[in-house]
Formats: structure tokens, sequence, C-alpha cells
DNA sequence: ACAGGGTAGTCAAGTTACTTGACCAATATC
DNA sequence: GATATTGGTCAAGTAACTTGACTACCCTGT
């Protein structure tokens, strides 16, 4: 692949995801979360399944645990989560999701399938799983992180 | 598609760029262009075909004009760019890019190159140009700018 | 031709999401 | 049981933004 298509592949990857987060955002405030970044969006995947403590995710957002304790600090005053005493560890905490939490959670999953729904519209069904299959081979395993 | 479709898809599209932004950004630094962030690289594309106002750079970059300014000031301190007088408007300033600005545009291309061919040699060359061509049909026009 | 409103850019100050550094408590290692 | 390691927080500093105020210049209409 040449130079310049590699650069078109680049920019449209790009601004294809950063479309996504934008609607992803959009339609978590519209459906009334408030006070939220993105940022917070890849918290919430690390923290929905069982919880985790902040070193964790500390890890999975590419930051310090300083920051994200502090991010931990601005869900827990917001109401979306809250510290538990670690089962196994008592240094640690284990940081889960409120309901509230997991209403957001639930919002931004109706958001992102809105958004991949448009996304149908133009492509048609079957070479949108092509897509998708596609990413999933060439990024398997990747942290949903913010990276710039 | 599904819900939890949709989501795969999500995950598979942010982690595909963060892992992009993050190779281009490092195989920058490799070719030795220190000082300069991710967010540089999109306000490089903008000034790199005929230079641009900081005005234009604010909106492609999705930010305040001062913002923009601020940014133009650090890519002059470290040599990457200059302010030359608008030909055909004494209140705007036309940003370029010097010649160590270009070098450094053309080291981010040969960067993104080198992690798209990272994904050649897993999908193969046909596969590749079907991902490109899906992804511009999707994100045709899309502004590229860090969006989180 | 010049008055009024809009636009390009900068200066200054404030906000915020991070960082580095120091520290304590609990745990693993030997 | 001494020692090093890990989980977490407190405190202070930094850097990339923001909002607000201002000047210089352009454009239109009468």
């Amino acid at each position: 692949m040449q130079n310049s298509e590699a650069m078109a592949l680049s920019a449209a990857l790009l601004a294809a995801a950063g479309e996504l987060t934008q609607r992803i955002h959009g339609g978590v405030v519209a459906r009334g979360f408030e006070g939220l970044r993105p940022a917070h969006g890849f918290a919430f995947a690390r923290l929905a399944p069982d919880g985790a403590t902040v070193t964790d995710l500390a890890a999975h957002l590419g930051m310090t645990k300083q920051a994200a304790s502090q991010l931990v600090d601005e869900l827990v005053r917001k109401g979306y989560a809250e510290r538990r005493p670690h089962p196994a560890d008592a240094r640690a905490r284990l940081v889960v999701l409120t309901g509230s939490g997991w209403a957001c959670t639930r919002a931004a999953e109706a958001a992102a399938a809105e958004a991949v729904r448009a996304w149908a519209d133009v492509l048609g069904e079957s070479e949108l799983r092509a897509l998708r299959d596609r990413l999933l081979r060439v990024a398997p395993n990747g942290p949903v992180r913010p990276a710039w």
C-alpha cells in the first residue's frame, strides 16, 4: 500500500473514531447524564463487570494511580461509583458502579448502538460486520483508552 | 446489528485508533522529533498544504483561537512553523511550516505507513483496501481532531 | 467617506486534568 | 521477623486548555 493510501486510511480511521466518541458522549448527555467526559466512559468500561482497584484502573487508562484516584473521587461525588473494601486485600479498595453508574453504562451502549446504526444505513449490515471483523483482527485486545 | 456487536465494533475502532495514534507518535519521536504531542500532528495536517490562519486551525482542532495561537507559539518556538503576513488580509497572519516542519510531516507519514503495513501483514492488501474504503464511506470528510 | 458591525489576533487571568514527590498501611519474600 | 514491595492517599506543581477584554483591520450601507 502506498504512502498516500496509508495516510487516507489513517485519516479515515481517526475521523471515524473521533466521530464515534463524540456521538457516544452526546448520546449519554442527551439521556440525562451530565458532568461526564469521554474519559469517564473508558473508566466505566473497566469498572463494569466486577469492579476494579484504583491501580487496575490507572493501568487501563494509561495514567498515574493518583490521577485515577481523583477520577474515582469525581465519580463517587457524582454518585456513579463507590469504594468498597477489597475482599482479599486490606490495602486495596474495590471500586464498583452504583445503580446510577450502571444506568449510565447502558445509556452509553445505547448511544453507541445508535451511532453504529447510522453507519449501517450507509454500508449495509453485511459490510458493517465485515468492517467489525477486520477491526477486531487488527486491534484484538487493545486497551481502549484516550491516547491523544 | 445487536447491541453487543455495536459495542464490539466501537471498542475495536477506538482501540485501533488509539494504537495508530501511538504508533505514529512513537515513530515521529524515533525519527528524532521531540517535544511534540499527538495534537500537534493534527495541526501539521492542516498547515501542510498551504498554511492556515490561527482561526482556521482553531476550527480544525476544535479549540478556541487563543489555544490555537498558543499551540502555534510553541511550534514557532521549536522551529517547526513560522508566522508570515497574510497576503490578502492585514489582520490575519498565515502560519506555514518551516523546513523542519515539513521534515516532521514526512516522518509522520512514514510512521503511519509503517503502522498500516503491520496491519497489511495481518489482513492482506485487498482486505486492507476494503477496510480503508469502508472507513472512507463512513467518515468521509471528518475533521481529524483529538475528540476526547 | 465614514460610521457601525463583524472578524483576526493577542494579552491576561482562571480552570482543570493531569503530573511528581512524599508518605502510611498492608502484604509478600526471604 | 526484618526487608522490600504494593495499594492508596495527601499535597503541591505543571501544562493545556478556557473565558473575558482589548486592539487592529475589513466590509457593508447610506
